[in-house]
Formats: structure tokens, sequence, C-alpha cells
DNA sequence: CCATCAACCATTCAAGAATTGGTTTTATTA
DNA sequence: TAATAAAACCAATTCTTGAATGGTTGATGG
């Protein structure tokens, strides 16, 4: 065989797996032989193979894993777990994230939404206003938010609210809820989807951002304690 | 046994199954016996029992998945699927999405960034300058929104931007990309990603809110073929 | 001290059996 | 015959087991 000269050579280890990459032309994503298989084939030891490949991922040329191998070009994005991004989120950063999403999402709703969603949502704010728990509240104002989202027309960001949502829920089962009491204290809520809805209804898409962005500013400063 | 006259007492199944949630007391998202074993154990028939859990899962107070079994509570929700979404999403669509998330992201950078982190934005942005070819390029681009990302301390809003990356990376995927040459038309990148460091860098959360802005906006522009 | 080799570890995948909700067919009984 | 209980079947999911793979450690020997 040729290989086994190149370590005498002392060649640069990198160089060599270059060269071979260079050599089988792998796709994106392609997949390299496992590392036992390609050190016989490079005729180097696999403790200098791997010395090699720490410096391509590095560089992000490849990506490895263990148990499934090394595959060409960055790596993928691992999809988040709701749970665990829970833990490490705190309410403040979770409004933080919804100030950032909804406005925009609002607008998009006010260029797309139809009459059938408008009369949705006007149902689901009237059903907020309903509720006779804080359980039942929370349920509609998260379908208010969703149905929104869903007139925006983009699918990634309904996706990215349906997510924010999750974790939302995720994070409030942490902390204790007021049972029993009515959401009376969330009237303000009522008014405030009020407006959102007609800005939306009436095709004003700035106005029903900045709608959404108080609205959000509002129970944010609730939240912190900041009572206006 | 005790449970099999009680069909012929005609009481309805949603009721004997309502007194049996209260007496086990299941937790939240508790799980139930699977359908053969429960209809046994309340003395009545698959059908029947399966009726009831209808309902109660109509009303929310439980939820089922095939393989997997009967739960208590709202269904939690899915997590999303990449490959599927990206399916679905326009590249437009995805500047939408970035457009919505990134300048807040770059304003809270701007309060929170560490002396380490502005130094390792510098040098993406340098790596950038001196990318070698496209993929190389967007390799360092991607780096460098997810370093501001980071900076920005709020794991909700980072998984999203990682996510949304994920979901881009898919889209680009399908499209053909133009491999050899370097990205030289990408020159007007380099200047934006200066002006948002230093905004950020200086604290300047507004500043760098509007610099990301603006930036988006050049590359939506380009895309939909308004060459400014 | 360093490189090499082997063994071991933890994670992931793949294939198949078992489990479970969902559906249809068959048997039983009034 | 009609209603209904029982069984069988279907499809999605989980569980189990073994193999494959990247990651790590330690023995061996220059």
């Amino acid at each position: 065989m040729d290989g086994t000269q190149s370590v005498k050579e002392r060649r640069d280890v990198v160089v060599v797996l270059r060269e071979f990459l260079a050599a089988v032309q792998l796709p994106e994503n392609g997949r390299l032989p496992n590392e036992r298989d390609l050190a016989d084939r490079l005729g180097i030891t696999r403790a200098e193979l791997r010395k090699g490949l720490a410096v391509l991922e590095s560089e992000g040329q490849l990506w490895r894993r263990v148990g499934t191998g090394t595959f060409v070009g960055p790596k993928p994005p691992q999809m988040l777990d709701i749970a665990e991004l829970a833990e490490r989120t705190t309410s403040l950063q979770m409004m933080r994230a919804r100030i950032a999403l909804e406005p925009e999402l609002a607008h998009l709703a006010a260029l797309n939404i139809s009459a059938a969603e408008i009369a949705e949502l006007q149902a689901l704010n009237g059903a907020c206003r309903s509720a006779k728990n804080w359980r039942e509240y929370e349920a509609y104002d998260a379908r208010f938010h969703h149905g929104i989202a869903k007139a925006a027309r983009n699918p990634v960001l309904l996706a990215m609210l349906d997510t924010l949502n999750g974790v939302r829920r995720a994070v409030t089962w942490g902390r204790p809820r007021p049972e029993g009491d009515r959401p009376s204290t969330a009237h303000h809520s009522f008014t405030d989807h009020d407006t959102i809805v007609d800005a939306i209804a009436h095709g004003e898409p700035v106005k029903a951002a900045d709608a959404m962005r108080r609205h959000l500013q509002t129970v944010e400063d609730r939240l912190v304690g900041r009572m206006p």
C-alpha cells in the first residue's frame, strides 16, 4: 500500500486529511469512514487522526457525534428541549422574548389576516373576559396570541411562538398558581386585546405592533412589580 | 367482582371516570392505566370507556397518544421539526423572522456583553472578511450572529435564533449555491458588522438594534432583488 | 517523555418485540 | 334484526438488545 510511509515522512496529519477530503469529494453532510478504518486507510494512528479531526472540527469544516460518526460541514442545530430550556429561563426573560416576537407578528397579521380569523380573535377575547378561573383565562389568552401568530402567515415565526408558549407553560409549572380567584386583575388585558384586534382588523400594522408592544410591556411591568 | 353490575345501572361512564380520577389522585401529566385494564377495573366495556375518555379529552382534562398512553392535563407542545418547517418556509419569511428577533438581541447584547465577547465578535468579523469561499463566509457570519445572541444573556432568545439558523441552513440546502466565487459581493456586510459591533461595544442598545435592523433589511432587499 | 496500541466507556443507531390508542370485524344476546 | 359486547386487527410509539462509533484511559515500549 501507499499510505504507510506518510507517517515517517512527518507530513502534517491535517494536510493528509485535507487531501483525503478533497479526493473523496464528500457532499455536504456526507459521512466519513469511522476513525478506526480511516486511520488504517491513511496509514496513521488513531490518536494522530483524532488530533487532525479536532483541528478541522474547530474550523467548522466537519462535526462529530458519539455513536453517529463524523460528517462534512457545520454542525446541525439540535432541537431544543423545552423542559431543559425552561429551567434556565426566568419569567422576565420570557417576556423579553415575547416582546421581541409578538409585535412583529401583530404587524404581519394586520397585513394578512382574513375576516374569519378576525372573528375568531374577537371570540377568543370574549372567552378571556368570561373565564371562570385563572387557568382557563390563560388557556384562552394563549389561543388569542396564537391566533394572531397564525394570521401572520409565517411558519417560522408561528413555530417559534408556539415553542415560546411551551417554555412559558413549563416555567409556570414550577411556580405556585393562584388557583381559585378569577382574573379580575387582568381586566386591563381585555382592553389591550381590544385595541390590538381593532388595529389588526383595520389593517394598520404599525398601530397593531405598538398596541401589542404596550400590552406586553404592561404585563412585564406588572411582573417586575412596577404597578402603573 | 363488584364492577360488573355498574353497567346495568346505566350510570354515566363519564361520572364513573371522574370518580376514578378523583380517587386515584393522579398528578399533572400522570398516566392512566391502559384502556384494556382500565375497562376491566371499572367493569365497563372498552368502547364505553373510550366514549367517556373522548369527552374528558375534549374538555382538556386529559390527552391521549397512540402507543404512549392517556395522561392528565393539557397536551404538551410538540418540539418543532426543523426539516419539515424548512419545507414550508421561504427565504423572505426567514428574513422577516430574523428582523423580528435579531435587533432585540443586539439591544440586549449591548447591555450585557463582556469584554471577551466583544473581542470574539471582532475576531469573527475579521474572519468573515478573510473567508476564502462563500461557504466559509456563511459559517463565520452565522457564528457572528450567534455570538451576539449569546451575549444577550437570554436562553430562550438564543435557542430561537439557533433553531432559526437551523431552518435557514435547511432552506438554503435546497437551493443551488455559488460555490466557487469569493463573497466580494457581501462587502457591505463587513461594514454593517463593524457598526453593529461598535454600538454593542459602546453600550448603545438603541443604536445597536437599529444597525442590526438596517443590516438585515439590506440583506432582505438584496434577496428580493431591490439592489440599493 | 512520547507515540502506539489495546481495552474500555458512553452515546447513538438499527431492528424487532411488546405496548397502546384507534378501528374494524365477528360473535352474542335481547 | 338491532344493539352491544368481545375479539381481532391496525398504526403509532416505546422498550429492548446488540452493534457501531466517537471519546477516554492505561499499559507497553521505544
